[in-house]
DNA sequence: GGTAACTGGGTTTTT
DNA sequence: CCCAGTTACC
C-alpha cells in the first residue's frame, strides 16, 4: 500500500484518467482542473498494477513543472518503486542525457557543448563573416533573424526555403546565401562537436529512427506521459511518435486554448490529432476547476479564443464572492502606485506577499512598477526576461567551462579571447584558426549537410589532434598584438593548468581564477559579478561532470541569482513578477496583470497577422485564469507614444480589444484616473523615497 | 587594418 | 541594456 492514497480527493473523470489502461489517452485540462495531481495519481496507479518507475517518461516544458511532478509522484509512490526512479524533465533536458549516452552512435565526442540562442547567433555571426556577408552595405538579415528562420524550419519540419518565403518574406532576396550559411552553419556545429537547442530534439529524433538503436531507445519505456502537448512543435510530435508507434502506453495532457509557444513552432492541432489518427485513442475532457472562484472564471471563459473543437468550458464549486476587476488609471505610474497599493493592503491583511503575483505580457512592462516596488521597501522576484545565464560575466564563465573538455568549441573561445583588452571581433576571429584548427569553419571545408555521419570524424579524448597544446597556444600569443601577450599568455596557461585539475569543483574554481582579471578587468561592478561566480562555482561542485554541469545550467538557466542560493527561506516573503508564459501552470491568491492595453498586451508585433492574435488572446486566457481569489487587471490610459518617446508626447490608446462587451460584462469597472492617496500598512517601515508622481511634480 | 570610446535608437514571449 | 554606426587613435 502507498504512504498517501493516489486517488484521494480525486473526481470521477480524474480517476478515470487516472486508472484508464494503457491504450492512448488524451486529458483535455482546462486551466486549474487538477492536471497535475491527475498526472501524478496516473503514474501511481501504473507503479500500482506494477509498472517499474523506471519504464515511465514524464515529459515536461519547464524544469519547474517537470521538478513539481517528479516530487509529487515520487512522494505518491513512497519506496514502492524500489529505488528506481521515474524518468522525467523537459524534452530538451532528456533530450541531452539520452544524446550524451550515445553521443558515439552520433558520431559526436563524448563531451558535448549546448548553445543557446545567444551563442548560436554568435556562431552564425562568425560564419557569416567567413561567407564575406559581413559588410552592412547590402542590410543581409542579423544573426538573430537568421537563427530564427533556422529553428522555424527545424521546429516545423519545414524547407528553410518555405520558411523564408512565407514568413521572412523581406529576407527573401538573400535566400542562396541564407541556405549557404545555413549549410556552413550545420557543418561547424558538427565540426566543433557542438549542438543547439534544436539539434538536441533532432539528435534525439535521428536515435529513434535509427534501425540499429530506435527500437532498444523506444523499448526502454512502457509508458510515455506529456504535459501542455498543445505547445509540442513537429520534432517533438515525430519523437513521441517514434516512442509510441502504435499509440500504447501514451498519454498527453494539454489544453489547445493555453498554445502559447506559436513562436517556437509549436501548433496545437498536434493535441487534437493524436485522437484523429492513433485509432482507439481515449479523451477524458476536464472542465471541473478546483481553483478559481466562479465569478473569476467568468471572465475566463467569456474571454477564452474559439476551439478546435468543442471549447472547454470552466466550471467551480466555489461560487460567491466579487468579480474580477478592470482598473482604469491615469499612466503607468498610477497603474504602479494602485498595484503596489493593493499588494500592501492585501499584506496587511495577513496574505503573504508570496501569494500574490504581477503578469504581465512583456518582461520590461514592469520597469515603472520595480521603481515603484522598491522605493517602497516590497521585495520581489521576477521571473521571464533576463535570465541569470545571459548576463555577460556568467556566459564569460561557461565559455570557460566548455573550453576545458572541448577545444573545439569556436563559440566558447571567441568569448574568451575578445575579453582580452586589445583583442576585438577581427582578431579573435584569426586567432581561432589557430586555437581551434579544423573545426570546420572555413568555407572550403562546407559542403558536408551534417546530415549522416561522415566517418571522418574522430574525437580525440586526449585533445591533441596531433597538435600539442604548449605549441598552439604560443602560436596564438605570438599573433597577439604586443600588449595584449601578457594577458593572453597567462590565459592560456591558466586553462591548460585548469585541465589537469581533478575533483570538479577545484576545476571549476580553476576556471574562475582563469577569468577573474579578464572580469575585474572589463566590469566596472566586478565584485558583484563575482559572487554570482562563486555561487556558481560551489553549484558545480555537485555535478556529474563539468561538461553537464554547463548544459545543465544552458538548458535550465537560474531564473535569478537568487536561485542558485538555494530555496529561499520560509521567511523569505517576496511579490512574484512574471511574464504570462512562464506563470503557465503557477497559481496565487491574488493576480494583477498590468498593462492590458492594445500594443501591449496584445503586443504591437503580433497584431500583423491573425495567428499572432489568436495566440496573443489564448496568452490572455492563460493570465485570467492564474488567480485564486482575486484578479485586477490594470489599463493605463495614457501611455507614451511609442515611436518617438523623445517627444514626450502622449497618445490616448484605446483599451485592450480583449475587454469585449463579454468580457467587461464579467468584471468590476473602476475608474482610477484620480491620484489615490497611499496606503502604508502598519510593521512596514515607511520609505524617505517618493513615489514616481512625486519625482514629475 | 583594427580597436576603443562614444552616440543614438530600439527592445516579445522560451527550451 | 544591447546593437549599429561613427570617429579618433594605435
Amino acid at each position: 500500500m502507498f504512504d498517501t492514497a493516489w486517488d484521494e480527493g480525486l473526481d470521477e473523470r480524474q480517476l478515470a484518467a487516472a486508472t484508464h489502461g494503457d491504450g492512448p489517452l488524451v486529458v483535455l485540462a482546462g486551466a486549474g482542473t487538477g492536471k497535475t495531481r491527475t498526472l501524478v495519481a496516473r503514474v501511481a496507479n501504473l507503479v500500482d498494477r506494477g509498472v517499474d518507475p523506471g519504464r515511465i517518461l514524464l515529459l515536461t516544458f519547464t524544469r519547474r513543472a517537470a521538478d513539481e511532478m517528479l516530487a509529487r509522484a515520487a512522494a505518491v509512490c513512497g519506496d514502492r518503486g524500489a529505488g528506481r526512479r521515474l524518468w522525467g524533465g523537459t524534452f530538451h533536458a532528456v533530450a541531452h542525457r539520452l544524446v550524451s549516452a550515445h553521443a558515439e552512435a552520433l558520431g559526436l565526442p563524448p563531451a558535448l557543448s549546448v548553445l543557446d540562442a545567444s551563442d548560436a547567433s554568435d556562431l552564425l555571426d562568425l560564419l557569416r563573416h567567413d561567407h564575406g556577408l559581413g559588410g552592412t552595405a547590402e542590410r543581409f538579415p542579423r544573426a538573430g533573424t537568421l537563427l530564427d528562420i533556422y529553428s522555424r524550419a527545424v521546429n516545423t519540419a519545414r524547407p528553410a526555403r518555405a520558411v523564408i518565403a512565407t514568413a521572412f518574406p523581406w529576407c527573401g532576396p538573400h535566400t542562396a546565401a541564407i541556405l549557404e550559411l545555413f549549410r556552413a552553419y550545420v557543418a561547424g556545429k558538427r565540426g566543433q562537436g557542438v549542438l543547439d537547442f534544436d539539434d538536441l530534439l533532432l539528435a534525439w529524433q535521428s536515435l529513434l529512427a535509427d534501425p540499429t538503436h530506435g527500437p532498444g531507445l523506444a523499448a526502454r519505456w512502457d509508458h510515455v506521459l506529456v504535459d501542455e502537448y498543445q505547445d509540442v512543435n513537429a520534432a517533438q510530435v515525430d519523437i513521441v511518435r517514434l516512442l509510441c508507434p502504435d499509440g500504447r502506453g501514451l498519454t498527453v495532457v494539454g489544453d489547445d486554448g493555453q498554445a502559447i509557444y506559436g513562436f517556437r513552432g509549436a501548433d496545437s492541432r498536434h493535441l487534437a490529432d493524436v485522437a484523429r489518427t492513433i485509432p482507439g485513442t481515449r479523451v477524458i475532457r476536464l472542465e471541473r476547476n478546483f481553483r478559481s472562484r466562479q465569478p473569476l472564471l467568468d471572465l475566463a471563459n467569456a474571454v477564452r479564443p474559439p476551439s478546435d473543437g468543442e471549447a472547454l468550458t470552466l466550471r467551480s464549486d466555489r461560487t460567491g464572492g466579487s468579480r474580477a476587476r478592470l482598473v482604469r488609471c491615469h499612466d503607468v505610474s498610477a497603474e504602479a502606485r494602485l498595484v503596489v497599493d493593493a499588494v500592501l493592503t492585501a499584506a496587511q491583511d495577513g496574505q503573504r506577499l508570496r501569494d500574490q503575483a504581477v503578469l504581465m505580457r512583456s518582461s520590461h512592462h514592469s520597469d515603472v512598477l520595480e521603481v515603484e516596488l522598491t522605493a517602497r521597501g516590497v521585495p520581489f522576484v521576477k521571473y521571464g526576461g533576463l535570465k541569470f545565464l545571459e548576463a555577460a560575466h556568467v556566459k564569460d564563465f561557461v565559455a570557460g567551462l566548455r573550453l576545458l573538455e572541448n577545444r573545439r568549441d569556436e563559440v566558447a573561445w571567441f568569448r574568451l579571447l575578445r575579453l582580452h583588452d586589445g583583442i576585438g571581433p577581427a582578431r579573435a576571429r584569426r586567432l581561432l584558426d589557430v586555437l581551434a584548427p579544423g573545426a570546420g569553419r572555413e568555407p572550403g571545408r562546407v559542403g558536408n549537410d551534417g546530415g549522416s555521419g561522415s566517418g571522418t570524424d574522430h574525437w580525440d579524448t586526449s585533445g591533441n589532434d596531433g597538435w600539442n597544446d604548449c605549441d598552439r597556444h604560443a602560436e596564438a600569443v605570438a599573433a597577439a598584438p604586443a600588449a595584449t601577450r601578457t594577458a593572453l599568455g597567462a590565459t592560456l596557461s591558466a586553462l591548460v593548468q585548469a585541465r589537469g585539475r581533478a575533483p570538479i569543483a577545484a576545476r571549476a574554481a580553476a576556471v574562475l581564477d582563469l577569468v577573474r582579471p579578464l572580469i575585474v578587468d572589463r566590469y566596472g561592478d566586478h565584485a558583484a559579478r563575482l559572487t554570482d561566480l562563486d555561487r556558481l562555482v560551489s553549484a558545480a561542485g555537485s555535478a556529474a561532470s563539468l561538461n553537464d554541469f554547463a548544459a545543465e545550467v544552458t538548458l535550465d538557466p537560474p531564473a535569478s541569482t537568487g536561485d542558485l542560493a538555494g530555496p529561499p527561506r520560509l521567511d523569505d516573503d517576496y511579490l512574484v513578477l512574471s511574464t504570462v508564459h512562464s506563470a503557465k501552470g503557477l497559481e496565487w491568491a491574488s493576480v494583477h496583470l498590468i498593462h492590458v492595453v492594445d500594443g501591449a498586451f496584445p503586443s504591437d508585433l503580433s497584431l500583423t497577422s491573425p495567428t499572432g492574435l489568436a495566440e496573443e488572446q489564448r496568452l490572455f486566457y492563460v493570465a485570467a485564469t492564474r488567480a485564486r481569489d482575486d484578479l485586477a487587471l490594470y489599463t493605463p490610459l495614457r501611455m507614451p507614444h511609442h515611436r518617438r518617446a523623445r517627444d514626450d508626447k502622449h497618445s490616448y490608446a484605446p483599451a485592450s480589444r480583449f475587454l469585449t462587451d463579454e468580457a467587461v460584462a464579467a468584471l468590476d469597472v473602476q475608474e482610477a484616473d484620480r491620484p489615490t492617496p497611499t496606503v502604508r500598512p502598519a510593521g512596514m517601515a515607511p520609505v524617505a523615497l517618493p513615489t514616481l508622481d512625486d519625482l514629475w511634480a
